[in-house]
DNA sequence: GGACGTCTCGAAACCGCTTTCAGAAAGCGC
DNA sequence: GCGCTTTCTGAAAGCGGTTTCGAGACGTCC
């Protein structure tokens, strides 16, 4: 008995990978109190004899001690720890939300677990999975949705259990069959204000370049700049309309692919800035000027396309704010069942690539 | 007893703010078997007979058993978290950096902390301390230093007892005084060659955007540029260089303020690509032309820069290996107490910013 | 048939902290 | 001086896993 004692002892004397051998008893009986004591005394969850109190944090500072946050999730099973998954960090859509994700994150002193998932379902799925071993207090799914509906019908059930065991979700721009706090952007709203204010400068020939389909952010701003052009007398062919990958690369094939069928309107929507930055690219290499030529405008108003020659005329939403209003609904107190969604307008900019026309025609 | 027994049953029946009932009990309890034996099912780290195994990898998938991290890491002080602190996720060249580090991390199993500090230094020290209270496994710090000597003093400090219980500390483009991995662009080389590509274009007359010059990337830029010119016989006299913020509006700025001294270079170098997106649209406000009235050139070469009309003459850096590079740096067992040094070479890439001049007189 | 080595599996200690619960000490009214 | 609060403090029971250690159950070999 004694025995097995020593040898315990000795391996604890060998901190082979123990990275931090200063615990709470350590400053305990530096200080010479009860742990109990000791825990009081640094979180302030009770009075404790002011003595006492400079004892422990004297102790504390002296030996270096930080606490162990597993320890403490475990003990208290509460957890400031949020998770966040996107499909690429790089991607300036995605970085502006973020950023209003960490601003809030760091004002509530949480943790902000990152995970990309570089557009690969399973391995989104897998991170759910992880976030919920970690026992995050809240999950963020940031982006455009998935393409898939199997694969949506799992991820649902994945996080189902989530919620169902008191974990927060939101979801940024993203559809959900479950019932979560949702920031959406009014897709459809802005992108017919945005072919309003098309129309008003005199276009009547129009091209959209659309992402995947199955995107309710496609379909919706596609949907909403059909409408209000319908509103106006004019149609919107279906070769008028080229499917394309939500990136930079899939703007420049989708804007290629237009011209290669041989229609040449005078404006063109990219249902996302991102995709407007490759057709404008395309544009330029097929000889057209923009906005002489033909205007082209975006949507979301990401930083980069206020640099562009012309500054592209786009939607402008406010990534960063819809970034903390994900984490403000998802910390906010489960209103029963009910899911939020918080309607987030966006705002037609005009700038140089649809020009200052006079109207056409 | 039996009293107090039950109370805690009640209470236990009541999961109020518990995010999981499901624990390895349950489903030890559920394969009748003991939770030694399901946890080594479940991970497979001792032989267990085939009939139990599959019955406890049943029992879990049954009851949507998910390991709790925090009991994990706690029990086997092991634990599969890195934590990654920079200044903004929206700023592009950390983004790019960021998604190498991600992917590589994500190839690990590796579940990624993220913090910004919005350029906070007493932020940026609470965030290693909250990463050494979740024990992360390493600790990458991303992105131009500080400026001041104080807070980089109290960082070290802090960084200090965390490598020194085992923890592992990866920089990149960043000084330490500490003996940490560091990833280390060849800033003072890479400018150097950048300077010899604008003599070659015939420019002689230059100056220079520098950021704080605190900053050892700054420092080591401006040093190797001036050298490469010293070289050639071209002085770069005091009046030539301003200095500027890090970011888009500290180079729009600098630049306002180097025509407001009347100086006219007919090549501007700003030491960073985010400076020279500003500095571009300054330079355009003042009637410049870019390449033809001055040519411009920056530093890293972020995705953004090669939509700019014009393109964009820079030193490309392999962004996103170098996020890796820092993780498989933190990663490899320490060597000694010695610190490794990556060192990336960057290459001079020609765009039409600095124009195909014909030499100059 | 008994000594002995192999394989599995369970009991129990432990990781580091929180939080009850009860006891000690001190303050108070009578 | 005595019972009764009111405050502080410490012992100890977890939180949910991992891992050591030893005990059975078999198979093998003299």
């Amino acid at each position: 008995m004694s025995e097995r004692e020593r040898t315990r002892q000795e391996r604890r004397h060998t901190p082979h990978t123990a990275p931090h051998p200063v615990t709470l008893h350590s400053v305990a009986h530096a200080a010479g109190v009860s742990p109990a004591t000791a825990s009081r005394a640094l979180n302030g969850t009770a009075r404790v004899r002011e003595e006492l109190r400079d004892r422990v944090l004297a102790a504390a500072a002296e030996l270096g001690y930080i606490p162990n946050a597993h320890a403490q999730a475990l003990a208290s099973a509460s957890n400031n720890t949020v998770g966040v998954i996107c499909h690429d960090v790089s991607d300036p859509y995605f970085a502006a939300i973020a950023s209003g994700v960490m601003r809030a994150a760091a004002d509530r002193d949480l943790l902000v677990m990152l995970a990309s998932t570089f557009r690969d379902q399973a391995r989104e799925i897998a991170y759910v999975s992880m976030l919920r071993a970690q026992r995050a207090r809240a999950i963020l799914l940031i982006g455009s949705g998935i393409e898939d509906r199997g694969w949506e019908r799992a991820l649902d059930a994945e996080l189902a259990p989530y919620t169902r065991a008191g974990g927060r979700v939101a979801v940024v721009s993203r559809h959900r069959s479950l019932r979560v706090d949702t920031v959406l952007p009014e897709n459809r709203e802005g992108a017919a204000a945005l072919a309003r204010s098309l129309l008003a400068l005199g276009h009547r020939e129009f091209a959209v370049l659309a992402g995947p389909p199955e995107l309710t952010t496609v379909a919706d701003r596609l949907a909403g700049f059909r409408e209000a052009l319908a509103a106006a007398g004019v149609a919107l062919p279906a070769d008028r309309v080229v499917r394309g990958a939500f990136t930079r690369d899939g703007g420049h094939a989708a804007a290629l692919a237009l011209l290669a069928r041989g229609v040449r309107p005078t404006c063109v929507f990219a249902v996302t800035d991102v995709m407007a930055v490759g057709a404008l690219a395309a544009l330029r290499e097929r000889g057209l000027r923009v906005p002489e030529d033909v205007s082209l405008a975006g949507f979301d108003d990401i930083p980069l396309v206020r640099e562009l020659t012309p500054p592209l005329t786009t939607v402008a939403l406010p990534l960063a704010r819809m970034g903390q209003a994900a984490i403000r609904l998802a910390l906010l107190d489960p209103l029963g069942t009910r899911s939020r969604v918080e309607h987030i307008p966006g705002k037609v900019v005009l700038r140089a690539s649809t020009g200052t026309l006079t109207p056409v025609e």
